[in-house]
RNA sequence: GGGCGGUUAGCUCAGCGGGAGAGCACCUGCCUUACAAGCAGGGGGUCACUGGUUCAAAUCCAGUACUGCCCACCA
């Protein structure tokens, strides 16, 4: 066995008998208790990133633990079309070729979007796969799979009958690159510094007002001038004709209480086409929009002379003209806040247009009752406020768009009557008219209408599936905050409409992956970690590792190099533990719980640590406490088990045939195996290759083929020994203080010369006379004297440390041997003292600190800090020596 | 303009009413027959600031300052 875990050797392995004995497939008829989460579907726009690593690995451990803990556990695998998103993929190898979508077709395009779904779809799988991801394979799904279109189809139609889906023009956010609409959620909002211009109006029998706008451009479309109604300043100007610069449309003032009197002129341009605010005060006020741009933000014919003009094109053009004539009053910067596509960054343009919506208020206000009820728990907390905010601000949902890859809304049009038809299938003829002739709607739906679902899509929705009625709701969605809108506040919505129930009991939000520095991760800043090679690295485990140790509720997890290789410490640590255990226990045969009678107290006490850190793992993750149940096991691990019970064990299991050592193997087999199932969710591939390795304890019944499904282990109360653990404690302080005072003087510790300890109880006495070898085993010198009174002995020279419980005095060889290490660290010291004036002098030149320089200064001041301490340390030495 | 977080050791983070902690980095000594990705020891923090509550505050309250994120139609 090599001395060093190699991740690449034993991950595949493992990944390959998991896959062939089906040991994650979920069985609707198990008397079990059932245990189900969804997956949050990757879109098929490419490979799996870290923020996917977290967020799976945090499912995989909690399906790992409760596969473990004796659930059905039904994981539902699965990935998403990812509509828009995929469209922004594929027309961006089609510009490569020079082509764009509308050039190459529907149907064309289609072929391609199936294409780009095969492989990146089963790429999807592959990733996760690595990972450890322990999903039902047998019922992984798609978005746009037969099932789910047929579920999709069968909730647009139930939504449109119950009047919740209408069609209607309105003013939407328009993509011009995407040339789709978009919803408010799929605009992302960024501040950039941006100008005002103040424009004066010409009024119609002399004199002039004066408004203010960021987009010019939008000035050819205005229908109206408007002032608020108490707005004294223009109170005489309200009923008069304005006239629009370059297009010399006569258009009305009017007054209405939208318009903010202290903001610029007080006065404001009406542009119902292309804004929000004027679209509704348009209404409100009987105006006419006026379209002047069209799909591709190109000005329309209503744009006069700029006709076909880009938009921005025509900002400036525009700009100019309102220059020469005079118009353009003034010009100052202003920060302001642009809408651009979420997808392609394009800056959206408000547009009326013909779209579907869903009108959301009452799907809205039963899913904001799940969640303030409690029956929907949010954790951490904190989330719920962010949910409430934005459930009680809800706007109607924009479900259509003007794309082709994605569900096709399954209405039709009736070419000779008009009327709509909206069918579970597809129509062959008017039912009005009788007509034939019929055209189906060319838009497909929202890609986050399909993903709603997903939690009873998934589990066969609209068939009452067997999987349907044992696993819904489901148990736990893991995922990120980011979505909590998108999806997470769907999916409740579309649960209780269509199921009449929750989708799922708990909802844990993962943070978002960082960089090492804490910064957000993107391609613009080019601080993008590739997954796959972080796995490449540190192994798959000790990924896994990171993750879990920094998922404290809340926070966002920087992927820090120093805990990376923490964990790969560990996992390498965890690997030369059992290396060295596996020879003993092939020495002999060994029980699991071990024989009480001839256990040692070191056995006792780590079998008792053992069922407590069962119990704290249990209770972490029942929390998801992922942070709390790796810390346990990485402490209770190294710092108990490595640092001091394989050491303390050593010479028992060096005589396997003895009562003691049989114990000692017994004790090791049973620590050992549980804490590789306890570590099991967490680090999956390492645990594996362990627990196969090792041997079975002796009359146990046949090994489960893998951990997976071993049992997850528990408190066991019988294993509990406070006396052992208070007697461990006693021991462990001895050894301390006895390095403690030994270091940094190995010269002048004798190995032979007894030390003593005072103990300053009867109970510490009794320990310390029972342990007196361990002692000195722990510590590689004579066993300590337990005395009642420390005496001095000729030529040797004293020092003491104070325990809790005892006195322990070590002797330092005496006379000669002291004087010739003081006169030694008088040397060093001495050494030192010139060294340290130097940086001294060097600080001192620095005078004025050019920015750059700062770290170099910064490293002589903690090469500074050093000198200083070891000058310090050596004093205290000398002291001590004197003592 | 609203809302939610964060500010603890050089770095990444726990702790959230009585002892200031972990991993990494750093220093010292060790290749001790599981592990040098290791062992043993060590240094390092007015727990952002101010005020309040309390016998007791990193922890509770109020405010301030930075900082991150979400939402919002102010032209």
């Amino acid at each position: 066995m090599e001395r060093a875990f190699d991740p690449a050797r034993v991950e595949p392995r493992w990944r390959a008998l998991w896959e062939e004995r089906s040991l994650y497939r979920a069985d609707p008829a198990s008397d079990k208790p059932p245990f189900c989460m969804v997956i949050p579907p990757p879109n098929i726009t490419g490979r799996l990133h870290v923020g996917h690593g977290l967020n799976n690995t945090l499912q995989d451990m909690v399906a790992r633990w409760k596969r473990m803990s004796g659930y059905d556990v039904l994981w539902v695998p699965g990935s998403d079309h990812a509509s828009i998103a995929t469209h922004v993929m594929i027309e961006r190898e089609l510009e490569k070729e020079g082509l764009t979508r509308q050039q190459l077709g529907r149907e064309k395009f289609m072929e391609r979007a199936w294409a780009w779904k095969e492989k990146f779809g089963g790429e999807i799988g592959e990733q996760l796969r690595r990972l450890g991801a322990s999903c039902d394979w047998s019922r992984e799904r798609f978005t746009m799979d037969p099932g789910l279109s047929a579920a999709v189809r069968e909730v647009f139609v139930r939504l449109y009958e119950d009047g919740l889906i209408y069609r209607d023009r309105y003013l939407i956010n328009w993509c011009p690159r995407c040339r789709t609409a978009v919803s408010d959620l799929e605009v992302v909002h960024k501040e950039m510094q941006g100008k005002l211009w103040t424009v004066r109006y010409p009024l119609e029998g002399g004199g002039w007002i004066s408004v203010a706008t960021t987009r010019p451009e939008t000035i050819l479309g205005d229908a109206a001038v408007a002032v608020h109604p108490e707005d004294d300043r223009h109170r005489a100007v309200v009923g008069r004709t304005a006239i629009v610069p370059a297009v010399g449309r006569r258009i009305p003032v009017v007054a209405d209480p939208f318009v903010d009197p202290n903001f610029g002129t007080g006065a404001v341009k009406v542009t119902p086409a292309h804004d929000p605010n004027d679209f509704l005060a348009g209404r409100r006020l009987g105006l006419d929009p006026i379209v002047v741009m069209d799909e591709s933000a190109r000005m329309t014919s209503e744009a006069g002379p700029y006709s076909g003009m880009d938009r921005f094109v025509c900002r400036e053009r525009l700009l100019d003209q309102l220059r020469s004539e005079g118009l353009l009053l003034e010009e100052k910067d202003h920060l302001l806040s642009l809408g651009r596509c979420q997808r392609c960054d394009t800056i959206v343009e408000p547009m009326i247009s013909l779209q579907w919506f869903v009108k959301i208020e009452p799907l809205a206000r039963p899913a904001l009752e799940a969640v303030e009820s409690g029956r929907i728990r949010f954790v951490p907390d904190q989330w719920r406020k962010t949910y409430y905010e934005w459930m009680r601000n809800i706007k109607d949902w924009c479900i259509s768009r003007q794309l082709w890859w994605g569900h096709r809304i399954p209405a039709w049009y009736c070419d000779s009557c008009g009327v709509t038809i909206v069918s579970r299938r597809d129509p062959d003829k008017c039912g009005t008219c009788g007509c034939l002739s019929l055209t189906q709607d060319p838009d497909v739906l929202d890609t986050w209408f399909s993903s709603g679902l997903w939690a009873f899509s998934t589990l066969g929705w609209p068939e009452s599936t067997a999987e349907l009625r044992r696993y819904y709701p489901t148990t736990l969605l893991v995922t990120g905050y980011d979505i909590i809108f998108f999806w997470v506040a769907r999916m409740v919505m579309m649960g209780l409409k269509f199921m009449d129930e929750i989708p799922f009991k708990d909802v844990y939000f993962n943070g978002l992956v960082r960089d090492a520095k804490g910064e957000k991760i993107s391609k613009m800043k080019g601080n993008t970690v590739d997954f796959f090679e972080l796995m490449e690295t540190y192994g798959t485990d000790a990924v896994r590792l990171t993750y879990a140790s920094l998922s404290s509720p809340g926070s966002d997890v920087a992927l820090a190099p120093g805990r990376l290789d923490g964990s790969r410490a560990f996992a390498n640590k965890i690997w030369n533990a059992v290396r060295f255990a596996r020879p003993h226990l092939e020495a002999g045969a060994w029980s699991s719980p071990p024989r009480r009678e001839h256990l040692s107290e070191a056995d006792r006490w780590i079998l008792s640590r053992c069922s407590r850190v069962a119990q704290v793992v249990d209770e972490a993750m029942e929390s998801y406490r992922f942070d709390e149940a790796t810390a346990a096991i990485y402490r209770f691990a190294w710092h108990e088990l490595c640092d001091w019970y394989l050491e303390m064990s050593k010479p028992a299991l060096a005589a396997p045939n003895t009562p003691a050592g049989e114990a000692a193997r017994g004790t090791l087999g049973h620590v050992i195996d549980r804490l590789l199932r306890m570590l099991h969710p967490f680090m999956p591939f390492i645990t594996e290759e362990l627990w196969q390795s090792l041997p079975r304890p002796a009359g146990s019944a046949d090994r489960p083929v893998s951990i997976a499904i071993a049992l997850f282990p528990l408190r066991e109360p019988e294993m509990e020994d406070a006396a052992a653990e208070r007697a461990l404690e006693i021991l462990m302080e001895q050894v301390t203080v006895r390095r403690n005072l030994a270091a940094g003087k190995e010269a002048l510790v004798a190995r032979d010369v007894p030390a003593h300890i005072r103990p300053f109880t009867e109970e510490a006495r009794q320990v310390l006379e029972r342990h007196r070898d361990t002692i000195a085993g722990l510590t590689r010198s004579a066993a300590p004297q337990i005395v009642q009174f420390s005496t001095a002995r000729e030529g040797w020279v004293p020092i003491r440390g104070v325990t809790s419980c005892t006195e322990f005095t070590l002797f330092l060889t005496g006379g000669a041997e002291i004087e010739a290490e003081r006169a030694r660290l008088n040397k060093e010291i001495e050494r030192l003292a010139k060294e340290l004036t130097v940086h001294e002098a060097k600080l001192a030149n620095e005078g004025f600190l050019s920015r750059a320089k700062a770290e170099a200064v910064e490293k002589v001041r903690a090469g500074h800090r050093d000198l200083t301490d070891r000058i310090a340390r050596i004093r205290k030495t000398l002291e001590q020596l004197g003592a």
